[in-house]
DNA sequence: GAGCATCTGATTTTT
DNA sequence: TCAGATGCTC
């Protein structure tokens, strides 16, 4: 790796000395090298490796990042200070939680748990839901958070009623997580920003302890991000950021790009480098997106070069529906591996998540292994959430969210009325729900079912406190064994009952392995108990969950940032998807979605597909639509278009505002055979042996056969390659559970034809 | 309180 | 299309 001598740019940024310093760093300019190496060189300079903090916005560039610089100097890289924002915020809150007031084991309440808390304020102000969505307040009060502003101030500056009303929930809302012992991902950053606020001794020690901050992605930092860099920055001043104006596209969520356009007046003395050279994109795809993103008005203005031959032009291909679409990014995927490239060197780009369904069934139908990157997170997944409620409850008395959602989940005979008597007395001082429902139960409160119920779930809480200290793995052993969950979600059925099996036992995986990683590692207050586990769920997402193999990935442009690939295809390319409807009014939020396009381009090293569909079913209907303007931004010379066969009636396609679009397209509508045809193959993989049965807790009456079957590789018509998990019975009856790619299915084993090799 | 039927509302979402 | 919330009935 380390054979590549830095350029100039890159040299001088590794060897900043002291003080602030910002990197523009244009896409694949070398920017994680650059990071990497100037952590080295601090290290080499006799920097201690626990005094260097740097920031990420992904656990997944976290993880990079120190597994490159473990590379390179071995295991001090452990003792760096490297993670999310929110992570490192987390740890240091953890430390400091007695300071800030805050419970010791405050829980961490993500997006289900904001809306619930959020809807019962609603309801119980009597607000119109219809209005008031939790969606547009939540974002409302990201928005607040984001920008650290807290609900006196919001209610002061509220111009409208709405803004009051809102201004009143937040305040509500802040009350209750507080009340909750519960911090929501924003409260992380500003809740840290706090100490140095209110507690400047303590804030100070930080400042101190660390002597080099680092960051990357600063383009996307929000005001509360700046403050906590800033408040760390302040005594030392070594601030030494990354980023790219060009890349910003979490402007929706409050990233503030005048971070970085100010950034010089808000670190006085600040160096400015760029970083324009790039070293992953053949010629044609940067001058196609140095183009594209030229017509941005609002950017400081960079221009992209590299050394790369021209390469390959880019591909258009303008299809007649999203099927069709599907089929041509199949086709091209297998025009890459004919090639001789791996399908982990690919990836298909989206804007929304509801387009991957069309590729991914076009893929499993093909029979190529894929991965969904996003979209229903695995910690969002109800049996999951369900099982950890449990023990966020047993390490946080007070949180209601966590309490709600346990207490009656396997059914304990508790409902709304006994839910509203816990709520009374949950507005005691000092009250706690399981010792509210302990008092109701003891009071004679309750009766039948609702007594033993609640007399059964206090006791389980009382355990698994008594017990939270022990290895993660047994606590989440024994919460399976005294809950009854699992009983509960088998006798609850419905065919995903396999899948939901198979994900409680993946939490219980994790639990493990986190259990056997904090033997050694046990680091000071970041807690390897219990506490820890649940902090590292909380911040986990889908995305750090990919696996390794040879598959391609699928996933949204946002979820591609920091990632690149030999060849991508960007599908939907459509005015009012990429530039999404929701953005064409204003032109700041259009430029954002230029620069999404651009981030898309430039995540190929060598080939680009771009498609278009020019019918698109959607929840609403069909929808037609003309080809992205920024299809048209792309030099013509660049680009090779293509309308593969075009049946039918032609339709002039409109223009949209931009410019490039000689002639408008033609583009084909989609036939009343076409659809004959879809449906006619949907019919013969319609019955796919998706069994409803039961899943046999214990596998019996197991035959060689079934035994056999086990960890043989199959193929599913439908769901595509997979691995048998669990067999059971004989012959072409046999039941299989089978690890399909996407999920874990159960299936007859008529129904799969066994791939050879048993792998 | 549980279970089923109906209604509703859907950008992106690093954490 | 589809999941989740809500409403109605036993």
């Amino acid at each position: 790796m380390s054979v590549v001598p830095f350029n100039p740019a890159q040299l001088a940024a590794v060897e900043h000395e002291r003080g602030p310093a910002l990197v523009i760093a244009g896409a694949g300019s070398g920017k994680t090298r650059v990071l990497t190496g100037r952590v080295a060189r601090l290290l080499a300079r006799g920097v201690a490796p626990e005094a260097v903090l740097a920031f990420t916005f992904t656990n997944r560039a976290a993880r990079e990042m120190r597994g490159r610089i473990e590379t390179d100097l071995g295991p001090v890289a452990r003792r760096l200070w490297i993670g999310t924002f929110h992570a490192t915020a987390l740890r240091i809150l953890r430390r400091e939680a007695g300071t800030l007031g805050l419970p010791p084991g405050f829980s961490i309440y993500d997006r289900d748990d904001q809306e619930e808390v959020l809807r019962e304020l609603i309801r119980t102000a009597g607000l119109p839901d219809a209005v008031y969505r939790t969606g547009i307040v939540l974002g409302r009060i990201s928005d607040a958070k984001s920008a650290l502003v807290r609900p006196d101030e919001a209610a002061r500056v509220a111009m409208t009623d709405f803004d009051h009303r809102i201004a009143t929930l937040y305040a509500g809302y802040q009350a209750a997580l507080r009340r909750a012992g519960a911090l929501d991902f924003d409260d992380l950053i500003g809740e840290t920003v706090r100490l140095w606020l209110e507690h400047p001794a303590a804030g100070k020690r930080w400042s101190t302890r660390f002597e080099h901050v680092l960051v990357d992605e600063y383009q996307d930092t929000n005001h509360a991000q700046f403050r906590l860099v800033q408040a760390l920055g302040g005594v030392h001043g070594n601030v030494f950021v990354v980023g790219d104006d060009d890349q910003s596209i979490y402007g929706w969520r409050g990233a503030d790009l005048a971070n970085v356009l100010d950034f010089e007046r808000a670190f006085p003395g600040a160096r400015t480098l760029r970083l324009e050279q790039n070293y992953r994109s053949t010629g044609n795809i940067l001058e196609a997106a140095n183009a594209v993103i030229e017509h941005n008005v609002a950017r400081k203005g960079k221009t992209l070069w590299c050394e790369r031959e021209a390469g390959a032009p880019l591909r258009f291909v303008l299809t007649a529906d999203e099927l069709e679409e599907a089929r041509q990014v199949r086709q091209w995927l297998e025009q890459q591996t004919s090639r001789g490239r791996r399908l982990s060197d690919c990836a298909v780009l989206y804007r929304t998540n509801a387009q991957s369904r069309a590729l991914e069934t076009e893929l499993r139908q093909a029979g190529h292994a894929y991965e969904i990157v996003g979209g229903v997170s695995f910690f969002q997944r109800r049996e999951v959430k369900d099982v950890l409620a449990y023990l966020r409850l047993a390490v946080n008395p007070q949180d209601t969210a966590s309490f709600f959602r346990s207490w009656n989940t396997p059914r304990r005979g508790l409902g709304p009325a006994v839910e509203a008597q816990v709520r009374a007395r949950l507005a005691r001082p000092g009250a706690d729900p399981v010792g509210a429902l302990r008092e109701l139960a003891a009071d004679g409160a309750l009766r039948g079912a609702a007594r033993n119920g609640a007399t059964q779930f206090v006791t389980l809480m009382d355990e698994l406190r008594a017990r939270r200290e022990e290895p993660v793995d047994r606590v989440f052993a024994l919460l399976l064994e005294r809950s009854g969950y699992l009983e509960h979600m088998d006798a609850s059925g419905g065919d995903d009952l396999a899948e939901r099996r198979a994900n409680v036992e993946e939490l219980g995986v994790a639990a493990a392995m986190f259990s056997a990683g904090n033997v050694e590692g046990s680091d000071e207050a970041s807690s390897g108990g219990l506490l820890g586990w649940l902090s590292e769920c909380s911040l986990l997402t889908d995305a750090d969950r990919t696996t390794d193999g040879d598959r391609v990935l699928l996933l949204t442009v946002h979820n591609a940032k920091g990632l690149e690939f030999d060849a991508v295809a960007v599908a939907g390319l459509e005015e009012g998807l990429l530039p999404h409807a929701s953005s064409l009014e204003r032109s700041e939020q259009l430029e954002e979605e230029r620069r999404l396009f651009y981030v898309a381009l430039t995540r190929a090293r060598d080939e680009v597909l771009l498609t278009a569909a020019a019918y698109r079913r959607r929840y609403d209907g069909a929808w037609g639509a003309s080809v992205s303007r920024f299809v048209g931004e792309v030099p013509e010379h660049l680009l090779e278009r293509e309308e593969p066969h075009s049946s039918g009636r032609a339709r002039e396609g409109s223009r949209p505002g931009g410019r490039g679009f000689a002639g408008g397209w033609r583009t084909s509508r989609r036939h009343a055979d076409d659809d004959a045809r879809d449906n006619a193959r949907d019919d013969a993989i319609g019955d796919d042996g998706v069994m409803v049965s039961g899943f046999p807790r214990v596998p019996s009456g197991r035959s060689a056969n079934a035994r056999r079957a086990v960890g043989r590789r199959v193929m599913h018509e439908k769901f595509g390659a997979g691995t048998v998990v669990e067999a059971d019975g004989d012959g072409p009856d046999m039941k299989l559970t089978v690890r399909f790619t996407s999920a874990v299915k159960k299936v007859l084993a008529r129904f799969v034809t066994g791939a050879g090799d048993g792998d």
